[in-house]
This record gives structure tokens, C-alpha cells and sequence, in this order.
DNA sequence: CTGAAAGCGCTAACAA
DNA sequence: TTGTTAGCGCTTTCAG
């Protein structure tokens, strides 16, 4: 069949344990044979066996990536960061969407831990207990990105959900607005959801404000679902001056469903996004949003990961990155 | 270490042949010993291990997929489609982000063939020579996804680009449009530069309608370079009263750009783009496109390929997916 | 229906 | 510096 570290062996006149040695770059091997070696590798065009190599080594240098929806625009862009830094450290990558489904994520773990990955990056809703379980039916490093887990005994890649948003509806009330929406993702969802949600609250209370409910509307992520929840919102007597939206897709959508009923932005009514994707210079107005460096999430985290794979000391598993407010024309000057 | 189909064996008292039959769902398995190798396993937590499984048996039910960038909305729905019948079938992906960098994309073939890939699915600008070379050094089957292969004898997955252009152009020329401008990929493309470009030109000759080379502007795919292609065309004395745009990306950024110097659209231009992303509905006025089935492609290009990896017998390899044109509101009604 | 045994292609001691 | 020799965990004949 194809040529084997036998057939170089052969070619070359040496042991396979030589070629092997060649193969992987060991230096206890002269000069001279390591060239014999080689012209021996490049007549018969082998090529190492990555398979053979894993069960012999019991290293794959394959890491599992479980992700929703890699195409989300949000979520691709965290594995573009991912795949860069693994390719810089010769690792390849298995990628699963999960759908944010329990069950389909816990029998990717089980699928990915069957192939032999040598560390599995996750992205996902929420960690559960099951999830953990499973997740630790075996000792490859798990490293979580944009993940919430409450007990954080995993190594994880984040940035402060709440305090950001807090800080971009602290931002509103500061400029006076007295009735603040938010267009809020399933509040079932701990990061998109409750997260965010909580740090729009903590921002109300700590200016002593009071929270209403009527000033909350839920979508579902979609672009249409936020077109439908800001006629919910403006359907209501006493409307918002402002709106908070928990991701920059929905903002485009209430950026849209407001300037179809004739309201202007940000002159009667100013939006704030979450995410900062590439969406948000794809308005008109172009929107002021929540830097979250979805790029960095992923490439940080691929390198922590590393770290663990390589059995390298790491001080602090668990990174929060910064975050900052990004101003542009759908908010006043 | 971890439990082996030796434990299992063991645990069960049988021979190792029968556990395996068992994972296999081999038919000649007695049922009481099917229970009881199943009872072991379970007890066990036994995971069969898909490494050694992949050097027994040579097929790893994985197959790698080179994609040009995963973050791009165009690929990373693509890439959606190819997952989803991957694991419909069984199958794992390994994705790597080519850059459309000839270098790294023979380099990526390399490393997937080393890690003994069942298959490959191939996008990317163009085959070379020298890509079909590395493609063909070992016998697994490729298939090609919305990419251009001059000679086709690899199998492929595409829309007709020309005539789906020309189709765009044709519309535009029948309301009436003497000067028709086009905001197009670059040329050396042979996708969304020159395909499309030629779509556009076959319109006009078609239509007894001189060329005229100050109507034709390049973007390299992002939103930003064609607010700037927009202007250029704006600067010359005699304006197109419609722009055809090869994505939706750009046809965003030619809006706006539109817009910005306070051109109406449709009503003073008017503007077709190509792709249908989600971006198409997510702009004000929503873009009239081309549709091309990304998800589609993808799914059908790995449904495929699933069939040279299965040695099925397949009628057609070259397949050729029908496309159509999305009425909306950036061309009058 | 079940077991024994020979690999798959390579790594990693251990010797020499 | 090089070769020998066990495996790695599984599939797959071939017997029985």
C-alpha cells in the first residue's frame, strides 16, 4: 500500500527506529544518516502515519472544539481565534456544532473524547453537573470560552458580563435618560441572558433608580425576533428614550424596528449593542456597543489550553478579559 | 490506564473478537452474550478507542475541510451545511483556515492526508496544477465547494456563476438602465472576480450594450472597500443609475456609501447584490441578490463526498445548483 | 457463534 | 549514534 517508516528504513539502509528518530527531530542521529535518511523520505514520498503516530505516543495533537453554531457571526469569529492559535502550535481541530443542546453536547464530548482529542475547548450555554461528569470521564484539559460555570472548576476565558453591561447602562443613565430598555436574550441563558440582565439592574439600583418591568422585551438573538420585541416595547404608553440590546444583531433589529415606525436614532430613541461584531459598522446609524473581543476569547483560550496540554505551570485558569464601550452614532455625542 | 476491550473481555468472559463484534453490531453475536458484553461495558464506563480503531481498519470516519475563513458569513454557513451531513453520517471534520494562500492550502492537504482523513472537501479560490497533484498523492476522494477547477476532473459543488451574474445584469438592463455600474471581487478571482465579471459583460453584449471600463469598480470583499469603490464610481462625470455588486458584504457598503452622499436608494440607484447572506435583510432597503445556496452547497458537496467514501456508484460529480434572484427593496418594485 | 492470532504503522524504552 | 523489541488498542481473517 503506502509507503511505511519500513520502506524508508529499507531505502535508506538504517533501522526504522532511525528514521523515526529523523521523523521527529531527535538530534542523536549523525549528520550523515540523517540526510540518507531524508533523500530516503523524499524519493518514496512518505508520509508519517498520524494515527499510528497517535497510538504509539498516545498524543493526537488534535484538540475537540464544541461550539453552538459556527455560523453565528458572533461564534465564528471566536473560532477563527481558536484555529490561528492552534495552528501556531501544530495542533489541528475537530469541530462540533452543538445547537446549545444538552444532550447533543454531551455525546460530542463522548464522541471527541473517543478520537482521542488532546484537550477540548468548549463554548456553550451553561455547564451542568452532567456536563462536568462528563467532561472529566477522562483527563484531558477542558478550557471553557464565553461559557458561564458557576463553580469554576474549570479553566475559562471570559469578560465580566455583568460589570459590562452595567457600565454601557450606567453610561445611559449618566446622559439623563430616564426610561431605559433593554432587549434581552432568553433570561433562561446565564451569559446573554441573566448576565447581562442582572448587570442592567445593578446599574439602575446603584443610580437608585427603579426597575420596570414593562421596559423589558425577550428575543431570541435573531435580527427579527428584535424587530418584534421593539414594538412590544413601544407599544407600551411610557416608552424608552434608550435601549439596551444584549447583542449586536438584535441592536441592528431595534435599530430597524424603531426608524420603521419613524422614530430616529439615536435622536428620539439611542440603542447600545453587546459584542461589537462586524454588524455594528453595517448600520446606519453604525452602533455604539460593548467591546467584547470575540477574536481574543478564542485565541486566549486556545493558548490556555495549550498550556495544560503541555502540562506547563498556569498561575490562574480562570482570565477575565477587558471590555470597554465603543461610541458611535447610535448614541448622541 | 483506561479500561481496553481486554478489560471488557475480561469482565465479561469472552474473547476480546466478541467485544468487538459487539461495538460493531456484528450480526453473529448470541444475544445473551450481546448482554453481557453490553452489561460489561457499561460497568466498565468502556470507551472504545477510535485511534486504534482508525489504524486497524484504515478509515478514521473523519475527513478534513478547507475553508478559506471560517469567520467569513459567506463560509462559515458553508461550513454549517458540511457539518450538519457530516454528522448525519457519522463523520467528524477537521477544519483549517486556508487564507486562500496557496502555500498553506497544499500544506493543509498534507497534514490532513498524514492524519489519514477519509476525505476532503476543498474550498478555496482555485486548483492549480500543483494543488490537483498534492490532492491526488494518496487515493482519498476530494470534492470542491463553490471553487473553480479549470479541468473539472474533480467533483464539484457550484451555482452557475456567469449565467447568475448575467441573470442580475439582464433584470437591471430590462427596466431600462443605460449605464449599469459593477462593483466586483478581484478579476484574478476566478469566483467572484472574473465569473461574475463576465456574467456582467455577457448581460450588456448580450443586449447590444457597449462595455465601459469606468463603470467597473474592485473591493476586496469587505464592507469598508466598497463605501470606497462606491465613490469612485461616484466621481466620474457619467454615474451608473445601478450598481451590481459580486456580495452582499459590499453591496452593504455600496448603500451606504450611496447614502451617505445623500443618493436614494432605490429610487436614484438602484442595487443588486450576490450571495444572499442574512446580511440581505438586515440593511434598510433590504438588498435585492442573487441567491446561492450556501447551506445547500455545503450540505451537498459532504452528502457527495460521502459517497466516494462509501464507493458508491455517483451519476454526476459535477453538480451544478440552481440560483435565483430575491426581489427586495434596493431595486424598485 | 466464538476464539486465537496476526497485523495496522509508529514510539519508546533498553541494549549495544 | 544506532538497532532491537515490545507494545499502543483495535479489526479481521481463519479455524473450530
Amino acid at each position: 500500500m503506502s509507503t511505511t517508516i519500513y520502506d524508508v528504513a529499507a531505502e535508506a539502509g538504517v533501522s526504522m527506529a532511525t528514521v523515526s528518530r529523523v521523523v521527529n527531530g531527535n538530534p542523536n542521529v549523525k549528520p550523515a544518516t540523517r540526510t540518507k535518511v531524508l533523500d530516503a523520505i523524499q524519493k518514496l514520498e512518505y508520509r508519517p502515519n498520524a494515527v499510528a503516530r497517535g497510538l504509539a505516543s498516545k498524543r493526537t495533537t488534535t484538540v475537540g472544539v464544541i461550539i453552538p453554531d459556527i455560523s453565528s457571526i458572533f461564534f465564528s469569529e471566536l473560532a477563527r481565534g481558536i484555529e490561528d492559535i492552534a495552528t501556531m502550535y501544530k495542533y489541528n481541530i475537530i469541530l462540533c456544532n452543538s445547537d446549545n443542546n444538552k444532550e447533543k453536547e454531551i455525546h460530542l464530548v463522548n464522541t471527541l473524547l473517543e478520537k482521542q482529542v488532546d484537550g477540548i475547548l468548549f463554548m456553550g450555554g451553561e455547564i451542568t453537573e452532567e456536563h462536568a461528569e462528563q467532561l472529566n470521564r477522562s483527563h484531558v484539559p477542558v478550557v471553557l470560552a464565553a461559557t458561564f460555570h458557576e463553580d469554576g472548576d474549570f479553566p475559562s476565558v471570559n469578560i465580566d458580563y455583568v460589570q459590562a453591561a452595567k457600565d454601557a447602562v450606567m453610561m445611559l443613565i449618566d446622559k439623563g435618560h430616564e426610561r431605559i430598555g433593554m432587549v434581552s436574550g432568553s433570561l433562561e441563558d446565564p451569559v446573554n441572558g441573566y448576565q447581562k440582565f442582572r448587570g442592567y439592574k445593578d446599574a439602575l439600583s446603584s443610580k437608585g433608580k427603579e426597575f420596570d418591568e414593562s421596559l423589558i422585551a425577550i428575543g431570541d438573538y435573531t435580527y427579527d425576533s428584535a424587530i418584534e420585541a421593539v414594538q412590544q416595547l413601544l407599544s407600551k404608553d411610557n416608552r424608552p428614550s434608550a435601549i439596551f440590546v444584549a447583542t449586536d444583531e438584535m441592536a441592528l433589529g431595534v435599530i430597524h424596528g424603531l426608524q420603521d415606525q419613524g422614530i430616529n436614532v439615536p435622536e428620539d430613541v439611542e440603542v447600545v449593542g453587546f459584542d461589537n461584531t462586524r454588524l455594528a459598522t453595517m448600520v446606519r446609524p453604525t452602533l455604539t456597543t460593548v467591546v467584547q473581543p470575540m477574536y481574543d476569547i478564542g485565541a486566549v483560550s486556545m493558548r490556555l489550553l495549550t498550556k495544560y496540554m503541555n502540562k506547563e505551570e498556569v498561575s490562574d485558569g480562570v482570565v477575565v478579559l477587558p471590555h470597554r464601550l465603543e461610541y458611535r452614532n447610535s448614541t448622541k455625542a
